[in-house]
RNA sequence: GGCACCGUGGCCGAAUGGUUAGGCAAAGGUCUGCAAAACCUUUUAUAGCGGUUCGAUUCCGCUCAGUGCCUCCA
């Protein structure tokens, strides 16, 4: 009824799109998910509750949404400038004096416990690297057979050269082969050459992080993983493949080559490609590598920063630009959603019986109408929330009072809907549900009420400021 | 060196070939016992230079500044 077609930035073309799924009706959406060595950090955070919005807006939209996302829990390996790399998990372990596997449990608790904290529906499908081995050995020695990748001291690649001869390669990151060397990283000397990426390494060390096959006990390469999950839940071809902007390359590209060269056929994988920019900390990216990243743990628990917060902080800026965080944006952030979450209340509790029957020149259809239009434009989430800041100045201002009844229910179910269900904000009031805590804040103001009445206004005004102190602000009306 | 992105007030941030949304902050006012909240009012911006155009912040080129990726990263 209200919305026109949904437009979606593709970033292999770069080009915004109507969007059209492969099958009416259901969509598949692949989003490359953390690699489970570390608590993760607000730069992480901003891909999961953008999809998260996405995923929640396209079910929205009537569509049977099948969202996969991963959990990287082997593989990835680290450039540690020497000829042998490390896995970044093993090389926690050896940090914590932990088992690998006790490494990726830890923190796939925390990576959930923070998710479930910023109010994130949980994927469909989370699958593990580990919990995909014997596939990815599939997809391995297939493309050994194709001559794609090869076998050197143990380990497999992924020969470029060879694909090159049957398929275009670069069409995501707009890289060129011969481009791609860099003076400053070293690589490992069993590739043949530089740009060839590893399917499988030869394990050298002796722990449980190793499996058997048919080229000895190693472990899967990081790019081998994603090939392998999101097509086998998502099937060949799929609609929306997502992540971090740093993931385009060359993690997904090397997605795509190793997925092309599988299935021999380039136009196979997803249809959209979506990357979300940077977070940055004084005007450099937030990473694990650089150090100067800032933990879910440490804003929630140690800050006290509310997550609503957080997550309203993340979607005030449009997924494709570069976010900075700083103190004073959270604070900014935090007082603009007060507002909204206040106005909200205020409508919730608004009793219809004062409405005036008039009509006033605020149109919601138009309203909601704007709203769609916002987050169809390639979820323009930050001029939704102009929009909201507008019906905040409607209700605050109590326009709401000349509004009929139909409209001021469609006015109130929608604005609930955009808040709490399309960008996931959660009602924190709903939350503080002890009843006892309730009857004793409206005894006191009761009391305090009394001494107002008597002019004791030391009296009340301490009652005030101790409330306050406690974040239990009061809102006077006219005594007399 | 290669590929890509970005530059909008004090801060954050949309939009647009033709009066530049809004939020936060600030100032003044209304209201209030005083505050707070709310409401009303106000101030401040399209990096620079050139081109296309009747008209450019928007399109094109150059310069300057910044960011990301180049086989570690969401």
């Amino acid at each position: 009824m209200y919305h026109n077609d949904l437009i979606i930035y593709n970033s292999i073309n770069k080009k915004k799109e109507i969007f059209h799924p492969i099958h009416k009706k259901y969509v598949g959406i692949y989003v490359c998910g953390p690699t489970v060595y570390n608590h993760i950090h607000l730069g992480n955070c901003r891909t999961f509750v953008f999809f998260d919005v996405v995923y929640r807006y396209l079910k929205h939209l009537g569509y049977q949404v099948r969202y996969v996302r991963n959990i990287t829990d082997v593989g990835h390996l680290e450039n540690d400038r020497q000829s042998y790399q490390d896995d970044k998990i093993i090389k926690r372990s050896r940090i914590e004096g932990l088992e690998p596997m006790e490494i990726v449990q830890k923190y796939t608790i925390s990576f959930h416990n923070f998710l479930r904290k910023l109010n994130l529906l949980p994927p469909n499908i989370e699958p593990t690297a580990t919990g995909h081995i014997i596939e990815q050995i599939d997809i391995i020695q297939q493309l050994i057979c194709k001559k794609i990748a090869y076998i050197s001291n143990g380990s497999i690649y992924f020969s470029l050269k060879n694909y090159t001869k049957l398929y275009t390669y670069g069409i995501l990151s707009k890289n060129k082969i011969q481009n791609l060397f860099n003076k400053k990283t070293h690589f490992s000397n069993e590739k043949y050459s530089y740009q060839d990426f590893c399917l499988w390494k030869r394990s050298i060390h002796n722990h449980i992080m190793n499996w058997n096959s048919p080229w000895g006990i190693g472990f899967p390469g990081w790019h081998i993983e994603c090939s392998t999950m999101s097509t086998k839940y998502l099937g060949k071809i799929f609609d929306i493949h997502g992540g971090g902007l740093d993931l385009k390359f060359p993690h997904h590209e090397c997605e795509i080559a190793q997925s092309v060269a599988f299935y021999n056929d380039e136009n196979c994988f997803a249809r959209y490609w979506m990357h979300t920019n940077m977070l940055t900390f004084n005007g450099q990216k937030m990473s694990k590598s650089v150090g100067n990243t800032i933990t879910l743990k440490d804003l929630v628990e140690k800050k006290n920063i509310s997550p609503n917060v957080i997550k309203f902080f993340i979607l005030q800026t449009h997924y494709r630009n570069v976010l900075n965080f700083s103190e004073k944006n959270l604070l900014n952030a935090k007082n603009g959603l007060n507002r909204i979450i206040e106005s909200i209340q205020k409508l919730q509790s608004f009793d219809e019986k004062n409405m005036l029957e008039n009509n006033n020149n605020f149109n919601v259809f138009i309203w909601i109408k704007k709203c769609y239009y916002a987050i169809n434009d390639d979820f323009n989430i930050p001029l939704l929330i102009y929009y909201l800041f507008q019906a905040t100045r409607v209700i605050d201002s109590l326009s709401i009072e000349n509004m009929n009844k139909y409209y001021f229910n469609f006015f109130k179910s929608y604005i609930i809907y955009f808040v709490f269900h399309i960008l996931g904000i959660q009602n924190e009031t709903k939350n503080n549900s002890d009843k006892k805590l309730q009857i004793l804040i409206e005894k006191i103001q009761h009391i305090r009420q009394y001494f107002r009445m008597q002019k004791n206004w030391i009296i009340s005004d301490k009652i005030r400021e101790e409330l306050g102190s406690i974040g239990i602000l009061l809102k006077d009306k006219k005594l007399f």
